[in-house]
DNA sequence: AAAGATATATAACTTTCTTATATATACTCG
DNA sequence: CGAGTATATATAAGAAAGTTATATATCTTT
């Protein structure tokens, strides 16, 4: 439930990774599948959602396939051929962030500091 | 040197994580050991942190010392008594979601994390 | 019939970061 | 001795990326 400020710039990386790896999928799944996979501790909503998607689009990184299913409207998103180097890139790039910050929050990093010293 | 939008959301239990293991520390001197720790991947600027800072003092998290040192001031930060219980428990919210984060990429173990091993 | 799950989307607002600017001292190099 | 770099704190304008609220609509369960 805590969808909190600690989000902020990580929902597209997840966003491109989940499409990446599973496939195409729709909005609505995708919050699901975040809900589930973090065991509901990340809230995707949809005002974060969707103007990711569009915008991911308008930069051609992801294209839509559109479907009635149970008369319902239902609208694919999925990694385009022309977009799936990009976002490999975004997305090694955002492992890389991860990999950097572990080195802040490992216990006892603090004698790092000794060689800064004053 | 890329210290884009993928940071979002990390600076503030960055700065506190370095207040909590490092004691008082002054803001040229934050930016400083993050640019070095990071190996210059994440660039803190002080339009960036010192609102933190301020903000965190406001909250009465962190509390602040000034002194002249060289002709100059210099205004030292730290995790007040008051709010370490506070500060502690952003750290380990943040910490959590880093665990969380994990499980959407498989971060390989390399050899910068394995240097500052347990 | 009401409530909840499924489904997409936009608008108003807030927070948080980047970039630019302001101020000022100390040290080093040519 | 002047220029550039490093040290030091801070604010303001603007952009980016979230939250919350709202709108619409169908299907399923109670």
């Amino acid at each position: 439930m805590a969808s909190n400020d600690l989000l902020k710039g990580m929902l597209k990386p997840i966003i491109l990774k989940l499409l990446f790896e599973n496939g195409r999928m729709y909005g609505y799944e995708i919050t699901q599948l975040v809900k589930e996979i973090s065991g509901g501790e990340i809230e995707l909503t949809f005002g974060a959602l969707y103007p990711i998607l569009h915008k991911l689009e308008l930069e051609g990184i992801v294209k839509t396939e559109s479907e009635v299913i149970n008369n319902r409207n239902r609208i694919y998103y999925s990694i385009s051929q022309k977009g799936s180097g990009k976002a490999k890139e975004k997305i090694e790039e955002f492992e890389e962030m991860l990999k950097t910050l572990k080195i802040f929050f490992k216990p006892n990093f603090g004698l790092k500091y000794e060689l800064f010293g004053q």
